[in-house]
DNA sequence: TTATATTGTTAAATCGTTATAACTATTTAT
DNA sequence: ATAAATAGTTATAACGATTTAACAATATAA
């Protein structure tokens, strides 16, 4: 695209010394496990020749002679979702400290398209891949890793499965906020949830059930799990809802509890004295308009750092050799 | 990273052909200029065992022979704004359907971090640029320009520089949301903006101070310029325009308004009543809320098409010549 | 019938780098 | 003094594709 690349060899020429050399010069301070020996002097004139011709390294060439393209791969939800977008600045930051690049790609929930952006990511060569995992992807990630590829999984788990991991303690998080509600005084608590078949939301739901045994409350647990993209549904669960006399909701993601505020200040109720209101996930405006609701804060910065490392010892560690399966649970922190 | 790479030659050990005919064969569907003839048996067969053995081109070979990587380097303010995480989302999409991917790369307005940014994706051999220019970086772009890199400016462009941009028009944006607020009864109305030097913010200041000089409101503008990331000057911005008996706010960006706002609430103001708001760019709580807040809401997926059929476009027509310079400019729509 | 196109295929160069083995020249050990 | 080790460097073969030129073999034209 640009004008001419300054190669290797344009810089031995010029620095009177052989290509190999240069190569030398060049990947000498990030010197692997073998210190190529080259003289103090030598070095310096390549150096300053690279310097003088602005020498560019061609990655791509870098990539194909050494398998290694310096590039991550991530798979997401949706990168518009502000949860995932989030954690996708971290990442991007995560990497450039490592020196290496990262590509995204979302899959709206839908195993096939996350088998197609793994593959499409694969093929373009990334050193490892960052999931998230949707549901019925269980046998993908499976043969991933059984294929050797450097594979962390984010936000959500697969069980059964020897694959680092890096995820919420998602049960805990759940059961602290139901309680919160309970503290307030709510009885008639109702969790909303997806009916995807993912780690995260299972916990969650878990957590739910937990808050509200302890409480005495078993009995009027109610779970309605909506359809992943299915806005009309929740319209009339909320006014089902309030006819059911209910008084708070936990909600299972940030998505869903808009959906859920939404309804009801269409509904001509308000928060917190017609519903009390405990959901994942933060949104700015929570806090401005102090409405009270209580939500549970990710460490969002600690996922991203945490799963790039991850990768990165993945990398490190000889392929071939057993992969360092490490799979991390964090704690929540709990705001309103 | 994975198991062992099928290659071209496996497949024609296999398929009793040479290398170079699998090659055509590959990539005969998307022949460029000149179709390889191959016989339709021999074709049907090479395919068939490409298909048997599992072959996923290298496209890291691929790339340094043809020079093309498929891929085109993203740079914007950061992926976690919500403006942005949804571009970035259209982006994907839009690359996608060109059989492309994207790299992002987040420069926090800042054109030190732009420039190694941009240097860091042309180095991974990006097949062109979509850009999001901050203030101080117009050499560089100039650079780019002369350069012959396949360039798109996004969301804001440069005055006098032949390079092909997708913007919305701001003026006209901001003059009718600034028209809103006066025909809802407000007259003392203040801008607020960033103090940034770039064309979208000067074009929005510009249409606030149209619409003030058409209702004869010329004497009593005001534009507060927030540096970037400077919360606190915000909180005794909101305290002073109050004693000021300022009515209403324009605000210049998503990220400022949510700033603005939440003093507002704070100081125990509420809108509409003490304060009315026109701002830049949507946040799905602005309608739950119904808190009577105008907005413009920007054509985000047509920033996308757009800018990646320009993008694309320019790859097309060969290097050296000319480029298909193209400056296109979009009408918002107003909600509130 | 001889010359010329056309079809189907292949050999070989190339992209820009890395990595291995080998090769001097010099130093150190014996 | 000879062998062995070391420092500094280079030649060369990859990496996996694309691409150009050339080559048979056959078909068409004159």
């Amino acid at each position: 695209m640009a004008v001419r690349q300054v190669t290797i060899k344009d810089i031995a020429r010029e620095a009177g010394v052989s290509p190999s050399l240069v190569s030398f010069v060049m990947s000498n301070s990030v010197a692997g496990k073998q210190l190529y020996r080259v003289n103090c002097e030598t070095s310096k004139r390549v150096l300053a020749v690279a310097e003088r011709l602005q020498y560019k390294p061609n990655n791509t060439a870098r990539a194909l002679r050494s398998g290694k393209t310096g590039t991550i791969g991530v798979v997401l939800s949706d990168i518009s979702n502000p949860f995932f977008a989030e954690i996708a600045r971290f990442l991007e930051d995560a990497a450039y400290s490592y020196d290496y690049n990262v590509v995204f790609a979302s899959t709206d929930e839908d195993p096939e398209k996350f088998r197609r952006v793994v593959n499409v990511l694969i093929n373009k060569g990334v050193d490892g891949l960052i999931l998230v995992p949707c549901g019925g992807t269980e046998d993908i990630i499976r043969g991933l890793v059984t294929g050797c590829v450097n594979t962390v999984l984010l936000d959500r788990t697969v069980p059964d499965l020897e694959v680092s991991s890096v995820v919420l303690d998602n049960r805990a998080a759940a059961r602290t906020i139901t309680d919160e509600l309970l503290s307030r005084g709510a009885k008639r608590i109702d969790m909303v949830s997806y009916s995807m078949q993912i780690s995260n939301t299972r916990d969650r739901e878990q957590g739910y059930l937990d808050a509200m045994a302890a409480a005495g409350l078993a009995g009027s647990t109610h779970i309605e799990r909506v359809a992943h993209n299915n806005y009309g549904s929740v319209a009339d669960y909320v006014r089902e809802a309030k006819d059911r006399g209910v008084e708070a909701f936990m909600i299972a993601t940030n998505t869903l509890s808009l959906q859920v505020i939404s309804e009801i200040y269409k509904s001509g109720c308000r928060i917190p004295e017609d519903f009390k209101v405990a959901c994942f996930d933060r949104n700015p405006l929570y806090d401005i308009y102090g409405s009270g609701i209580v939500y549970v804060r990710q460490p969002v910065d600690a996922f991203a750092s945490k799963a790039m490392e991850l990768v990165m010892s993945h990398i490190k560690s000889k392929s071939g050799k057993k992969h360092p399966v490490e799979q991390i649970v964090l704690s929540p922190e709990i705001t309103g």
